[in-house]
DNA sequence: TTGGAAGATTGAACACTGTTAATTATGGGA
DNA sequence: TCCCATAATTAACAGTGTTCAATCTTCCAA
C-alpha cells in the first residue's frame, strides 16, 4: 500500500512550495514585505493551510536562513582559486563580501536583521555555518604554515576578525551608509586588505574560542586599547 | 497678545512629549514594539492626534536618528584623552564601539535596520553625522602628521575603513553571531588594533571620497585583491 | 453675550499583519 | 454505505499604520 508514500509525497511538495512563494518573495520584495497571504495566495491555498505545513512564520525563514547558510558556503568553497594559501584567503572573504551584494536579503536574514529572533536563539547549531568557518579557519592556518602570517597568529582569532570586519562593510552597502556615489567595493576591499596587512604583522591578539579557553587562559590578556577599559 | 506664543509653547510640549515616549519605549523595547497606539497611550492621547504633529510614524524616529548621530558625536568627542594622536584615534573608536553596546536601540536604528527607510534616503543630510566623521578624518590626519601613520595614508580612507571595519563587530555583538560564551569585546579590541597596525604598515588603498576624486582620479587604482574582479 | 471661525482632538473605519478555532470537504478502509 | 482521519477553509481575534468626518475647545469680533 503505497498511499502513506503518496501522502507524505504530496505533504512534501506543499511543503516545498511554501518555501518556494516564500523564497520568491523574499528574493523580490525583502523580508518585510513578505506576508503569511501572499505566500498563501501564491500556492493558491488558504492562509491558515500554511500552518499545518509550518508552525509558524519563523520556522519558514528559519528554513530559509539555513539554506542561506548553505549557499554562502558554496560560493565561499569554490572561490578559493590557489593562487597561493594566502590569495586563497583574501579569495574566499572576497566571496564572503560578494554574497552580501549578490544575495542582500540572504545576508540580512542570516547575519543583520532581528526579523527571525530564533536564528539568534538557535546560532550555535546552524552546522553548514560552523563547518564554513572551521573551513575559514584551516585556510588561514595554511597560510601561517606557510609563512604568509606569523607563526604566533591565533587562526581561529584571525578568522573572526575577518568575518567580522567584513560584515561591516556589507552592512555598510546595503544600506548605503555612505556618501552617494562612493565606492562600496573599494571601501570593502581596504578593508580586507587592511586587515589581512594588520594579521601580518602579528598584533597580539585578545579573543580565544571558548573550546581552548582554558588552555591559553590567562596568557594573553592586554592589547594597545587596555587603556580604553577603565 | 502672546496667545499665539502659548498655542505654540503647547504644540512643541506635545511634539516634546510624543518623541519622550517614543523614546522610552523604543530603548525599553526596541523598535519593532513600539506603535503609534502605545506612544498614544502613554501620553493620553488618541492615536490619531500624534498625526497632527509627526507625519507620519517613520518622521518620529528620524527625528530620533538625529538624536542618537548627537549623542553619539558626544560619547566620541569626549573619548579622546590626548595620550597621543594615535591613541586619541583608538580611543574614539573604540567609544564607537561602545556606543553600539550601551545604545543597541540607536546604533541599529543609525547603522543597521530598515524600519525607517528615511534615514538612508536622507544620509547625505545628516550634519552631525558628517561632522563627526569630518572630525575622525582630522584625528587622523594628526596622527598621520605625527608620523603614527605612514605620510601616504588617505586619512578619508583610513576613517572610512576603521567606521565600517567596526560596525561589523558592532552588529555581530547586537545580533549575537559568536558562540555562546565567547568574548565580543576581545574581538572588537582585536579588529580595531588589527585594523590600525595595518593602516600603519601602509595597504595602498583604492577608497577615494568623491569630493577629491577627480584630483586623485586614476593615481591609486589597483591593489592585492584587484584579481578577483574576475 | 452671542456667533462664528480656527484649531485641536477624537471615534470609527480601512487595509493590512500573524495566528487560531470551529467547520466543512475529501479520500480510503471496513 | 458508513465511518474516520486527514486536509483545507471560513471566520474571527488582536494587533499594526493611517485617514477622515465629526466633535469639542478656544478665541475674537460683532
Amino acid at each position: 500500500m503505497g498511499i502513506e508514500e503518496r501522502r507524505d509525497r504530496e505533504r512534501q511538495a506543499v511543503t516545498d512550495s511554501i518555501l518556494d512563494a516564500a523564497r520568491e518573495l523574499f528574493l523580490a520584495e525583502g523580508y518585510p514585505s513578505v506576508s503569511i497571504r501572499k505566500i498563501a495566495e501564491r500556492i493558491e491555498y488558504s492562509p491558515a493551510a500554511i500552518y499545518s505545513y509550518y508552525p509558524s512564520k519563523d520556522d519558514i525563514f528559519l528554513a530559509l536562513a539555513k539554506e542561506g547558510f548553505r549557499r554562502l558556503d558554496a560560493k565561499v568553497q569554490s572561490a578559493a582559486c590557489t593562487g597561493g594559501p594566502l590569495e586563497d584567503v583574501r579569495a574566499c572573504w572576497w566571496a564572503f563580501y560578494e554574497f552580501s551584494k549578490e544575495q542582500p536579503e540572504y545576508f540580512l536574514l542570516m547575519f543583520v536583521d532581528r526579523s527571525v529572533p530564533r536564528i539568534t536563539e538557535q546560532w550555535d547549531g546552524f552546522e553548514f555555518l560552523q563547518q564554513m568557518l572551521n573551513n575559514a579557519v584551516s585556510g588561514i592556518q595554511k597560510a601561517i604554515d606557510a609563512g604568509a602570517f606569523p607563526a604566533t597568529l591565533n587562526a581561529n582569532a584571525a578568522m573572526h576578525m575577518l568575518w567580522a570586519g567584513l560584515i561591516g562593510p556589507a552592512v555598510v552597502g546595503i544600506r548605503h551608509r555612505l556618501a552617494s556615489g562612493e565606492d562600496y567595493d573599494a571601501l570593502a576591499r581596504d578593508v580586507l586588505n587592511t586587515t589581512i596587512a594588520g594579521l601580518q604583522v602579528g598584533v597580539a591578539t585578545t579573543f580565544v574560542s571558548c573550546k581552548c579557553a582554558e588552555e591559553i587562559a590567562g596568557a594573553a590578556i592586554p592589547a594597545g586599547a587596555s587603556r580604553h577599559d577603565s
